[in-house]
DNA sequence: ACAAAAGTGTTCTCGGTACACCCATGC
DNA sequence: GCATGGGTGTACCGAGAACACTTTTGT
């Protein structure tokens, strides 16, 4: 690496995709050859993308190395989630091991502060050096990661739900353009319920942040929907005529 | 201290309290004594209290000890906030060698973890041992502060605005009996905006969780206000309710 | 012509807002 | 009796929710 490494603070991140249907979290397949008794945490072997940080970069500069090294890209929406900083968090010895040989730093407790990410699916070319390491899994299914990342996990989701509601993140997720069907499915399937189709448009069609655009879905076998963008300067003017007008009420 | 200190990690708390009109926050002076070239800093010694934080305590434990440390009380409202990471975030080689002298480490870089807490101020009493050394000040009228401490103190306050409205932490700052008049002035204090006192009663009384005592105030020149309560069971048990009802809609 | 998903409108309820006057107390 | 802040009610408006049918395409 050529920088000096931190041994007690680490950056994971949690990073999300949709593919349309299902929400989906990047996870890399540990490398345990250099580890013995690695049988024993097979069923572990997923954890978050991560790594010990530098002593002259700020973390969030880490974390978009880091994604910039899983993902090719660098225009990424990030998020600092919160710090997980229990002094057993990293526990088994096989786990110390691991960390201790994959980095060549002596650890002994580490921090981490965990951040998490939205991006689109079909722009992240999930570069060539790491594939085969990782992989997209659904986050339903996933039962446990090694570390507390499966915590990490849980907090990131709590946390996505909750921004979906308050801030137009789901763009982020979806291709440039995509249709309000789209759109609806991503809400349900982060909230976990069914939403009615017409109230659902009635409300999204209102934002003046939405554009239709001219182009429709093709050889589809029913009536092809309308794609539309999200626009980024409409939206903060729109957030910032409210901000305004809330004034004006007390 | 007879403990392991980790010298690249902090934690610094924003400590907040309302004393029944303007919202205040706690800091603590620094004792420039034991460094050369303190007139230069006059403009800036004050800070959050902080700490630099030991090898096997979990963060949330260091904050709840440098609360206990600072106010003798332990059962405080506490909520991580964020990591401060620049890596010049501390960069006066005064800032620098103070710490050095403080804690008898060798401080290169150090990332801190905010952390903001609400507490009554009645109940406050800032231990002897500290008297002097801290204080509560108005928080419009803080011009600058130690480090990067403002900026973390702004942030803390933007998460104090947006939870007051979400979440019933008014009652953290509150005292346990307190007039609805009291409410609304914190809300106005913290939102920085008047609010209609008669929408404002229509509103709040009708939470559940919110129970009118039978005492009202004494010796003053006009109508006594009753006293209420918060009751957190039945906030609990509201919320809850809402939660299921909110899953029959869809 | 039929299957399959896109797209559209109306009614009702409820929460938020604007707004003005009487009430209990100390002096 | 008067000054001071506590406490109350009504009318309007807009957002969210329930709810069913027509449209466009491919096969």
């Amino acid at each position: 690496m050529g920088q000096l490494v931190n041994p007690s603070i680490s950056v994971d991140i949690v990073i999300f995709g949709f593919d349309g249907l299902h929400l989906k979290v990047l996870l890399v397949r540990r490398d345990s050859s250099k580890v013995e008794n690695s049988l024993k945490s097979a069923q572990c072997d997923h954890k978050l993308p991560g790594s010990l940080i530098f002593e002259n970069e700020d973390l969030t500069t880490s974390a978009h190395r880091i994604l910039k090294e899983l993902t090719g890209l660098s225009d990424i929406y990030l998020r600092q989630l919160q710090v997980f900083s229990d002094p057993n968090r990293i526990k088994r010895s096989e786990d110390l091991d691991w960390i201790t040989k994959n980095y060549g730093v002596e650890a002994h407790r580490i921090v981490t502060v965990a951040y998490y990410s939205l991006i689109k699916i079909d722009n992240s070319v999930i570069k060539r050096s790491v594939e085969g390491e990782t992989s997209w899994s659904d986050v339903q299914t996933i039962r446990q990661l090694a570390f507390d990342h499966k915590q990490i996990l849980l907090t990131a989701l709590e946390t996505l739900t909750r921004q979906l509601q308050t801030e137009p993140v789901a763009f982020e997720l979806l291709p440039k353009k995509f249709t309000i069907r789209q759109l609806q499915n991503l809400y349900e399937a982060v909230l976990g319920t069914e939403l009615d189709n017409r109230n659902f448009r009635k409300k999204v069609l209102k934002f003046s942040y939405l554009i239709p655009l001219e182009e429709k879905e093709k050889d589809v076998a029913h009536k092809p929907a309308r794609f539309y963008r999200f626009d980024k300067t409409r939206y903060l003017k729109e957030v910032k005529r409210k901000y305004n007008l809330s004034f004006i009420h007390s």
